[in-house]
Parts: C-alpha cells; structure tokens; sequence
RNA sequence: GGGAUCUUAGCUCAGCUGGGAGAGCAUCUGCCUUACAAGCAGAGGGUCAUAGGUUCGAGCCCUAUAGGUCCCACCA
C-alpha cells in the first residue's frame, strides 16, 4: 500500500520531478479561491542580469517559506511575482553585449535601442525565472507581470501626472550626481561613498592690484578651477577680515573672482580659504546661490573638459588635473602638495567617480509625502522587523532630500513632459499632446526616462491593475507582508511605503521583514569583481535546492549577515538524508502492513510521548512562524525528527515491529504512530524543504494528492500526554546511564547485561517495571530485576545513579574497582557542587522573599533530588571500600 | 562627525520577555547494531571582550572602555 523510496537520496532527480509535477497540476495558480483569506508577499523584481545570485536565492527562499506555511493554514497565499526593468542594469548590459557585435547603440536609434532591450529581457527574464524554478519557488509565475508592460506603465503615467498637479514634483536647475560612464543622473541613494586616497594641493591666488600678495586655497579637485566663481571666508576669520570684497585672478585665466565672507567656511579646516565651484559642488552650489554667483559648468557629460578649461579643453578631468597641476607649479603658483585621505562618491552600478554637476532634472518634493510614511511606521501599521531597523528608516526619513527621478537613459518609462518645438511651452499629460496649446507649434516629449524605483516603488498595487479598480486590487491590496535585504530600504522599502499612503490611502503592507547579507567564508561581501560569489544554481546541482533553503535559513538571526560555508550546505544535505532514510525505515515497515487506528489504550507510553512532543512542537513552530522566526521554526523541527525521532523513538519502536508476530496490536500502534508522526513532522517541515517531503509525502499515504495542499499541524488537545513525557524521560535517564557506564567501563556493546534496578519510590518501580520495553534494547540489557533493596546484587556490579534510583549492573570480569570508584568519586563532585549551588541560593533569605513562588518551589526540588543522589552515590562509595 | 551592530567552545553562529551556558562543523574514544558510516553511542572543550552599576539573581538591562563590521553625513 506505500509506495517504496530509493535506496539513496538523489535530491537532483527528485526535485526535477516533484516541480514539474507542482506545474503540470497547476497547484500554484489554480487555487486561486476568492472565499478564502488572501496572503500576499511582495516579491522584489530581480534585476535582469539573467543570473540568480546567493541574496535572490534568500529573498526567494523565505518567501516561499511563508507562501507555502500560510498555503498550509487555509490562506489564498500568493506571490506578487515579477520582474522589473532596472534600468540602468539592463541598460548597460546590453550595451555590453552590443559593442561585442560593434554595434553602438547611438547608431540604433532610440526605437532600435528598446527593442533590443526587450529582447535581452524576455531572454533573461525567463532565465531568472527558470532558475527561481529551481529554488523551489512556488511563485504562480502565470501571474508574472512587468511594470514596463501596458498596465503598470498607466500607473506610472498616472502617478507622475497626478504628483505634478499637485506639485509635488517639478523640474529645476540642480546641483546633482552624474555619472560619466553611464552618462546619467543618479540618486543620492545610488551615490557610494568610498574612503580613497588624494592629495590636498594648495594653490596661491593672486590678488588683484596687491602685487605679490596671494590668497592661498586648498583643495583635492584642482581642475574644477575653471568653474571658480568666487573664494570664500569664513566672515569671523580675522586673517582675512580686509581682503573680504577684493578681486582675485584666477589663475590660468582672464577672470577676475571676488572674495566672499560665508558661514560655511571653517576657519579651522585647510588654509581657511574656499574656491567656490557652484557648478562642481553641492556646498559650492548652495554658498553661490546665496551669493548670486555664476554656475560656470566646466567639465562635460562624459568627463572631459570643455572649453572653459581653455587650453585644456578636450583632456580628462585627470589629465587635465595632471597638466594643469605641471603648469601651476611651473608659474609658481603650488604652493605644496599634501596627502589627503577623502570621501569620493562612486557610482553604486559602475564605480566610476560621479561628478557633482548642474543640471536641469526632475524632483519629487519629499517633505510632505514623507510624512504619513513616518507616521505609518511611527504607530505600527507598518512593523519593520527586526524593529532596529526602524532606526535606519528614521535616520533616512528625518534627513530626507528631494527625489532626483530623472535620467538619462533610454531603457524605462519616459517622462510624460512635452516641450513646444516653437515657444518652449511644457506640457505634463499622460496622452501625448498633438500640438502646443499656446502657439500650436509641434511638440517633443522630455528624452529622459523615470529612476527604477518610481516605478518599484508603486508595485503593490500597479502589479495588481492599478489605476483601474481591478478584483485583483480589491481582493489582494493591501498586501501582507515584504520580504527583502536590508541594503535595499533606502532604495524601494520606503519609496513604497510612502507610495502607498499616497496613492492608496494606506500602506502597502503590515510587515517587513528584513534578512542580512550572505557573505563568503571570509566575511566578505559576495561580488562579480572579487569572483567570490558562489552560484546557488551550483549549490543545487551539488546538494540539492532543500539543502540550499535549508542552510539559508537556519543559524542566523533575523537581519543580520551570514557567512557562506559549503560544510553548513553538507549538513543541510545530510538532514535531508536522514529525513530520507527514516521514512524509508517507516515505509518498509509498513508496506505489508495493514495499519489500523489503535484505540487509545493500545498506545503505549512511548507513543503517546512522541505524540505529545509532536504536538507542542507543532504548537511552538506556529508560534515561531506567525512570529517569522524561520531560522528558530526549522531548528526545532530539525531537533525533533533527528534527536526525538530517529534516535529515541525510532529505535524504541524496534522491537516492536520485530515481534509484530507475537504481538500484532503493539505492532500497530507502533506503526501507526510513525506514519502519524513522520506525516506531521514532513508538514512542519515542508515549507523549508519543498521538495524532499513531498516526494516521501507520496510515498507515505494515498489520500491527498500533494503536501502543499495539506493542512498545518495544529494543537489538540488529545495528544498532550504529561505523564507519558515524564515517564519517557525517565526511561531516557536510564539508557544515558547504562550507555555511560557501558562505554566508560569499556564494555563491548555485543555484551548484553543484567540489570537491577534499586529504588524505594514505589511509583517508579512500577515505571521502570512497566516500561521495560523502551529501554531494554537500547541499553543493551538482557534482563531487569526492579526492586526496592540491594538482595541478590553482588559487590563487583557497577553502579550508575539516575535519579530517584540506582542501577547495578553485574559485569563481573569486565569490572574495574578503581575505574568505578573514580568514576563515583567524580560524580560525587559535580553532585557536590549542584548542591551548594542549591543550597547556597535557598539559603538566601532575599531569594526566598522577592523570587516567585514557582521558581523556588522548582529549586527545592532539584534540591531534593540532588541530595537524594548524592546519598545514593555515598552509600555506594562506602560500601565499596 | 552621527548612528546601527557585533565581541559566547578550535571554527561558524544560536541563545525569544533576566532564573542552573547550546547547535553544527572540528577533536578524542568505541561501534559496518537487520533505515542511515552523509550514520550510531560516548567524551573533552567556554572567568559569555574588559571594567563598573541595577537586581535575591545578568550572556541577556544600564554606563564606560577596547577591538571588528556596516550605514548615513557637504568638511573644501
């Protein structure tokens, strides 16, 4: 009636299998059943670099771990899967892939261009989405929807018109970061600041009519010299208190500066002496709006110097550094070169240096759109999880600056601004219009195209039809929870959530919950440029996708980073080996069996204890779940089928099923109560390793079709047997002992024993004498002898104390006097420092008076039964000399 | 400069609201015991970074110090 499993675990042939039977049955989409509850999780949209890294495999990985748990519990559980444009990621990707062709993509055309971005993208979405596949992703992946296509792009439209009417975004002459490689704006969230090693060059500034006095400046971008509009003071500076207002030269121009008194200097820093760029400084900038100084732009889109930079016009910004630097020396006018260490921004896609240029861009306003998503996190409608993450958030939130949302790109949504070919009149509208309203002129619409995030940032709701009051939206938005890296929450975790408050009324989902960053084995970060990055895909091909998931989730805490060790990814695997070989144990046992529910008095004590700890472990787990503990969840799911499972109560059950002929009842209740147990514990286990469960979930039982489908373990009542654990407990005492004293002793474990069992606790003889059973084969005892004195015990048997009892076991030539009495002596020291411990802590008065009632009643217990121990082991000693 | 976080067994890390220090790997010993040597049974190994404080009681709470990691920030 059970089907058999292989002899060995192949996870790469079970895995194939079992997902393309999860397809082909449609149980991911087609249980889309409006009664129930919807479950939602965000899913972010995995760049289309066509390779799945270790941080998508986490991402994936943890979602569908609550996917499928909540699946379990009756949920209408979902994914909101996709994959986003990314724009500059992909942009430059298939640049890449173009200049290999030699092709540029300037000679493509822009309309050329986008289509062959969408051709990398249909290539390399699938690729992702394969590889996802492979994880184990139970996504509905039919559901798959891209933000570029046609809805998603009326939201976006919508949006970015809807903010314009009401101001919230305009377009302005900014000091913003460029980047010359790419050739766009970016975000201060894009920008990276790297610690890189300069030099300070002080450079003397003559003074204008003053022959041969100079102010002297200090500073690390000495090219940026042609955009010099002023120098500046500090207004309290005394030193230079008479030359505020006086001209300057600029050297290796025509151009005269003044110099100005501003705040902003510190007089402390440098020479105290600050040339002022306001075309290639963000600080320059806002000291020459104050002062109403000229934006003198120097360096061009692509970082060469433009015509400003006279004779240099033409060089690189670092060679121009360079020659310009020969030629000051030369005039005399370095005054000395210093070594400076300084913050660079970089590029966050290329690292190339950005360059703080004035440009015409776009802006969303931050202040006011900020406020409710401050708000929102402030009174827990949104929970960040873990909660220090809130901290971040705030710093971020209390800090904000207007959103650069241009770019100069050609892949991702096109600014829906026109501009009159005649007037320059600008028109903000989702339809193009046809011609100016002003002077009927042709119009052309704003070449620029929207950061990634504008469009991420509505994806809880532009994915589910929005603007259009779809079923979808109604039934799915708000979404429940957003599973993501914490490196990203600048970036898309509060974009969304201030999206949502705006456009939605309320937040886009309850919770998020953040994971850390999966380092190598050396700490560091996982990157293409290190090559230390270890593909999952090759993970799974070595050990399986449960073994990956497995080993992604266990040993480490919420949000923080874990290191990467294949041994942890072999450990996962023999879990999953061991899972494997148990149930093939239980299937064999079973296949000729007919089992039957036993009556519960045909349960024995072994089996309502295995019973009653998989009920509160099924307990404790949802707890866990419903906490998002995954990491804790697995753990003691892990602990069970391995330690409780396999190692006791398997093997407790053993001689049961060898004696299945002579007693056919207790047979089956054993049987039943592994096949009971493995099915409930495969449940427990099944959203952390899809796959392996539901192959054995299969094999186990006819009734249901897949384990995804099944219910979650719950606790009832019925199963909770206290008396059975303490019983088994007992029982566990006594094996650890025996085992002790066996190996200790050096005995073989071929060599059965006989036991005497010494206690003067009538109930516990009776337990011992009852169970004989549980314990009788795995401490390799032939034989038990319960009673309540030491009749018939020879002086040469080796003793053990449990507690509430004493074991002897007559080994005759095999006993060591001295080892034994070493061995007592050692037990008798660690029993003797419990026992001050104890005492020491019931002796305090302050103890007794201010601890609670239960916490002392527990210790004079223990008290107790230290000392009844500890009598035990002194009457031994004594009558062994 | 501001903030976060970490410091626990040889290594990597757990330790949830304070109540007798845990896991995996590694090491040592004994076992091919009729599911599993990717295994079983046993053992060794920690003044929980340091110094104070709160408490009957601190790995956990508070303060300071040292070292590591990360994020943010305009010091030219």
């Amino acid at each position: 009636m059970s089907k058999e499993l292989a002899k060995t675990y192949d996870p790469k042939g079970i895995e194939e299998r079992i997902y393309k039977k999860w397809e082909e049955s449609g149980y991911f989409h087609a249980k889309v059943d409006r009664s129930r509850k919807p479950f939602t999780i965000v899913m972010p949209p995995p760049n289309i670099t066509g390779q799945l890294h270790m941080g998508h495999a986490l991402d994936n990985t943890m979602q569908d771990i609550l996917i499928r748990y909540k699946r379990m519990q009756g949920y209408n559980a979902l994914w909101q899967p996709g994959t986003d444009h990314a724009s500059i990621a992909t942009e430059v990707k298939v640049i890449e892939s173009l200049k290999k062709q030699g092709i540029d993509k300037n000679d493509l055309g822009r309309e050329g261009f986008l289509e062959k971005c969408w051709e990398w993208k249909a290539e390399y979405g699938d690729r992702i989405v394969n590889q996802l596949k492979k994880m184990g992703s139970s996504a509905d992946w039919e559901r798959e929807r891209f933000t570029m296509d046609s809805g998603c792009s009326d939201a976006v439209l919508d949006v970015f018109c809807k903010l314009h009417e009401k101001g919230l975004i305009y377009k302005g002459s900014r000091i913003v970061n460029w980047c010359p490689v790419c050739k766009t704006s970016i975000s201060d969230a894009e920008v990276e600041h790297e610690e890189q090693d300069g030099f300070f060059w002080h450079i003397n500034y003559p003074v204008v009519g003053e022959e041969g006095r100079f102010v002297e400046i200090a500073t690390t971008r000495p090219e940026t010299l042609f955009g010099d509009t002023a120098v500046a003071v500090n207004p309290e500076d005394e030193r230079y208190a008479d030359i505020v207002g006086k001209m300057l030269k600029l050297p290796m121009t025509d151009r005269e500066i003044p110099v100005i008194a501003d705040s902003y200097v510190d007089k402390e820093f440098g020479t105290g002496c600050v040339k002022i760029t306001p075309a290639h400084d963000p600080n320059d900038f806002e000291v020459g709006r104050r002062h109403n100084l000229a934006e003198i732009t120097v360096i061009n889109d692509d970082a060469t110097m433009n015509r400003y930079a006279g004779k240099y016009e033409g060089m690189d910004r670092y060679a121009c550094r360079k020659a310009l630097l020969a030629d000051l020396k030369a005039q005399g006018l370095l005054v000395k070169t210093e070594p400076h260490s300084h913050n660079v921004g970089t590029h966050d896609r290329c690292h190339t240096t950005v360059e703080p240029m004035v440009k015409q861009q776009w802006f969303v306003k931050m202040d006011e759109l900020i406020k409710p998503a401050v708000e929102g996190v402030k009174n827990g409608e949104v929970k960040l999880l873990p909660k220090r993450m809130e901290k971040t958030y705030f710093n971020w939130t209390d800090n904000i600056r207007d959103w650069c949302i241009s770019r100069q790109l050609w892949w991702g949504h096109r600014i829906p601004a026109y501009y009159c070919d005649g007037c320059g009149e600008m028109v903000v509208a989702k339809e193009a219009p046809c011609k100016c309203p002003k002077c009927g002129g042709a119009m052309t619409q704003d070449p620029d195209t929207l950061d990634t995030w504008f469009s991420s940032a509505l994806w809880p709701f532009s994915t589910l039809g929005w603007p259009d009051e779809t079923e979808d939206l109604d039934y799915f938005f708000p979404t429940d929870v957003l599973v993501t890296g914490y490196d990203i929450i600048f970036f898309w975790v509060i974009r969304m959530i201030f999206s949502g408050y705006e456009h939605m009324g309320k937040a886009p989902f309850h919770t998020v919950l953040f994971h850390g960053l999966i380092r190598d084995s050396e700490g560091r970060k996982m990157s293409k440029s290190l090559g230390n990055g270890i593909d999952p895909l090759e993970v799974i091909d070595k050990y399986g996708a449960d073994a990956l998931r497995l080993t992604l989730i266990t040993g480490n805490a919420p949000g923080n980073d874990m290191r990467f060790y294949w041994e942890r990814v072999e450990a996962s695997r023999n879990f999953a080996n061991k899972v494997w070989n148990a149930s093939r144990f239980i299937l064999m046992n079973l296949e000729d069996a007919e089992v039957t529910v036993p009556a519960p008095e045909e349960l024995l004590p072994a089996d309502k204890w295995i019973l009653s700890k998989l009920n509160t472990l099924a307990r404790d787990v949802t707890e866990n779940m419903d906490k998002f503990e995954l990491g804790i969840a697995v753990q003691k799911v892990y602990d069970f089928i391995w330690d409780e499972f396999c190692d006791w109560y398997i093997e407790i059950t053993k001689v049961r099923t060898w004696q299945k002929e002579q007693n056919p009842k207790a047979a089956n209740a054993a049987f039943w109560t592994l096949k009971t147990v493995l099915a409930e514990a495969l449940r427990l286990l099944h959203p952390f390793m899809p796959f392996i469960t539901e192959e054995i979930f299969g094999s186990l039982q006819s009734e249901e079709e897949t384990i995804m489908l099944s219910r979650w373990p719950e606790y009832r009542e019925e199963w909770n047997f206290p008396a059975e654990e303490e019983m088994l407990s007992h029982c566990k005492d006594l094996v650890k002992g025996v085992r002790n004293v066996r190996t200790e002793m050096d005995v073989p474990p071929s060599k059965k024993a006989k036991l005497f069992l010494v206690s003067d606790d009538g109930d516990l003889r009776d337990l011992f004498a009852r169970n004989e059973d549980v314990y009788k084969s795995l401490a390799g005892i032939s034989e038990v002898s319960v009673q309540a004195d030491k009749t018939g015990i020879g002086e040469d048997a080796v003793s053990v104390v449990i507690p509430g009892a004493t074991l002897y076991l007559p080994l005759e030539d095999l006993v060591d006097l001295e080892k034994e009495k070493e061995r007592l002596l050692k037990e008798e020291a660690r029993l003797q420092k419990e026992l001050a411990r104890s005492k020491g802590m019931l002796s305090n008065e302050k103890f007794l008076a201010k601890a609670p009632e239960a916490k002392v009643a527990e210790e004079r217990e223990k008290l107790a039964g230290y000392e009844q121990m500890m009598a035990q082991v002194k009457e031994r000693l004594a009558s062994m000399k």
